[in-house]
RNA sequence: GCUGCUGUAGCUCAGAGGUAGAGCACUCCCUUGGUAAGGGAGAGGUCGAGAGUUCAAUUCUCUCCAGCAGCACCA
């Protein structure tokens, strides 16, 4: 048997006889360590310690200390742990596959019946056992008419399938943990004892397509969550609790921000509280934009069905669109009309009003845009995917040569905005031609080419998502991350070089003949609603100052303060502060808990002593001390803290 | 849209084949209280909509609508 040679991460060379695995590796270089071994990185790949080692590679030992290995491992292993845990149970169910996803795994079975949530108590009862058995896992690889066979005879129809679709030049890895035998890639653990029986949980039950097809059967998914350890698995629960709390459906209710109802889903109805931070971002982003050289439009809700066929969106785009029929009397045929899903096709009509010179591009179009597009009933969620909303849009048209200076700009705009409402860093994603799409090769090349030339040219980092452009053209998407580690895809800049061409826009150029513009549709915000449901989740409802819908409340203490409460109320109004003033009948405790619990920033309690000083006692939201002032200072104080950071 | 679950007072929820209950919120009264719920009384519901079974339906069955979770979708 020849040798080969195996080199570890200190640089460092051993020969080994070809066919030895990383387990005798780590066994050779000492005992603890391989007391301590799960698996092994070999040239890059995740090898479980039982694999041949069959040519010269890099190899590093991977034990339970090295985070993501020791995860996936141990996340892979209980999936399978529990698909054998539940074939125990329920010997009918037929398995199908079981990623590692997010914190944990799921598993889709095929069966009936749902999983209930009482079936899952029996279904972890039965994995701790598994884990105590301590049953050793084993890799056969096998000829693949060998296992397609196997699984025909066994009943597994959903692995024959698998197998058809693995590549040919791949192995069949059939494992088996004990007497129970999965088809899988690996790596897995040495045996089931290493699972952390302490820091698993099943988290729910759904269902979900064979391969994420809805045309294919529906499966039953059983989701869980594994760690390392208890406390890792203590402090997840605790964040999926804090996710709940935050939740903006709860907080706008409780903070009086806004309802929905049956007669209009997945429409906002906006409270008082609600629209006081809508106007706020809205003025704020209408200011940003004229400072950075956009000119605002307002274009129709309702436009006729030529439009969108000349958009091109009647073909592509109809089922999301809310149909509108008019049918006048004597009229020769029902006029055919569709709220618009999207700004862009009006915006060239603007664009088109008038002879446009290459001396007027770029040309930068903003609208707040009400949209209503047919979202599917299952995708609705509160405010933040909705039926009617508005965008933070604006189109500009520009020539190929100022894409990239237009691309920087944008980038720069966006950072500022993101940064002034609380989001100190972004990620951005480059995303390239999808399947289904309109134009050349050669126009995609070009347009590719020239979006990635301008995101190089800001130095900024980004990943390259392939196949996920719109249909029109590449796009760069920006993802922001919140207070809990959760990522929001809210701005967008995408090159279309098509709209401007179905729709007839022109320019005349330098040489005095029309030439074609280039159209960027961006968004920064994405869309109020959403955004706004995101930033309320951010902040866990203590928006802030400048946004928060009642940044005061002045609360008397006993009623003969309540004049001074009323002058104070004014002398904040007179400073742009948001104040109201709580002069019932409730003591002082009972104001201070319910402005708290609906998030009010500053509550200025008043009392006797206050009358007489002409002051105030400040209590800021989540603190217990107070701090008593005079009334001018608190009016210059909280005066400035509401100032919009723009005209800070 | 698909699968499952849910729909009872403004909110959170209990209930049962014989036309409904709690806490909070609301109104009124007492209380003027110094930083997260003072006390009492009162008012409030076509039990999501429609159809069916039944002497009787809010309760059982079916259809629809909406919400929730996941999937699919998200130019």
């Amino acid at each position: 048997m020849s040798q080969i040679t195996l080199t570890f991460p200190d640089g460092a060379t051993r020969e080994v006889p070809q066919g030895t695995t990383a387990r005798d590796v780590a066994e050779s270089i000492s005992k603890s360590l391989a007391k301590k071994a799960i698996s092994a990185q070999v040239d890059g790949i995740h090898y479980d310690l039982a694999w041949p080692l069959e040519q010269d590679a890099k190899i590093a030992i991977n034990t339970m200390a090295d985070d993501a290995p020791a995860l996936e491992l141990i996340r892979h292993d209980f999936a399978h742990v529990m698909a054998r845990a539940v074939q125990t149970i329920w010997p009918d169910v037929k398995v199908t596959i079981g990623p590692v996803r997010d914190h944990g795994w799921f598993y889709d079975f095929d069966r009936e019946a749902p999983f209930t949530p009482e079936d899952l108590g029996a279904i972890e009862a039965e994995m701790k056992r598994i884990i105590a058995a301590r049953d050793p896992v084993r890799t056969e690889v096998w000829d693949r008419e060998r296992a397609r066979k196997h699984y025909e005879e066994v009943g597994e129809p959903f692995k024959v399938e698998l197998i058809d679709r693995i590549p040919g030049n791949e192995p069949i890895r059939m494992y088996w943990h004990g007497d129970w035998q999965d088809l899988c890639r690996g790596p897995h653990l040495s045996h089931t004892g290493q699972l952390p029986a302490d820091a698993f949980k099943l988290t729910r039950v759904s269902s979900a397509y064979w391969l994420g097809d809805s045309t294919r059967p529906q499966l039953q998914r059983i989701y869980g969550i594994a760690f390392r350890n208890r406390d890792d698995l203590k402090a997840h629960l605790k964040f999926l609790e804090e996710a709940e709390a935050r939740d903006h459906r709860r907080l706008g209710r409780e903070m009086d921000l806004f309802h929905m109802q049956e007669e209009a889903p997945g429409q906002v109805f906006w409270h008082p509280n609600g629209w006081t931070i809508y106007t706020a971002l809205q003025d704020y982003m209408r200011r940003k934009q004229r400072a950075d050289g956009y000119m605002e439009v307002n274009t129709p809700q309702v436009v006729s069905r030529s439009l969108w066929e000349k958009s091109g969106h009647w073909d592509k785009y109809q089922e999301h669109m809310f149909i509108v029929e008019v049918d006048e009397e004597h009229a020769r045929e029902k006029a055919i009309n569709a709220l618009k899903p999207m700004n862009c096709p009006c915006h060239v009509q603007v664009y088109n009003h008038g002879m446009k010179s290459y001396r007027d591009l770029p040309l930068r179009m903003a609208e707040f845009g009400s949209c209503s597009r047919y979202e599917p009933s299952g995708a609705l969620h509160g405010i933040m995917r909705v039926r009617g909303f508005t965008q933070d849009d604006a189109h500009i048209f520009c020539t190929e040569d100022q894409i990239e200076a237009e691309c920087a700009k944008f980038i720069n705009f966006l950072a500022s905005v993101y940064e002034d409402l609380g989001f100190d860093t972004f990620e951005i994603a480059f995303a390239t031609r999808p399947e289904k799409r309109v134009g050349s090769d050669e126009s995609w090349d070009h347009v590719e080419n020239a979006l990635e030339s301008a995101i190089r040219s800001t130095s900024r980092t980004y990943r390259i998502e392939e196949g996920d452009g719109a249909f029109y053209g590449p796009k760069l998407d920006f993802y922001l991350t919140d207070a809990i580690g959760r990522t929001w895809q809210c701005g967008t800049f995408q090159v279309d070089p098509n709209l401007p061409e179905r729709l007839g826009a022109t320019y005349i150029g330098e040489d005095g003949e029309k030439h074609r513009p280039y159209m960027l549709h961006r968004a920064c915000l994405g869309s109020f609603e959403r955004f706004i449901g995101i930033l309320i989740e951010n902040s866990a409802g203590r928006l802030p100052f400048w946004l928060a819908p009642r940044q005061v409340v002045v609360a008397s203490i006993v009623s003969e303060a309540d004049e001074y409460v009323h002058e104070v109320v004014a002398a904040l109004t007179k400073a742009g502060v948001r104040a109201e003033a709580d002069t019932r009948n409730e003591k002082i405790n009972y104001k201070v808990r319910e402005h708290s619990v609906g998030k009010v920033p500053a509550i200025l309690a008043i009392g006797r002593q206050e009358v007489e000083d002409r002051s105030v006692t400040l209590r800021r939201l989540g603190e217990k001390a107070t701090e008593v002032l005079p009334l001018d200072e608190v009016v210059a104080r909280l005066g400035a803290e509401g100032t919009p950071p723009d005209r800070r």
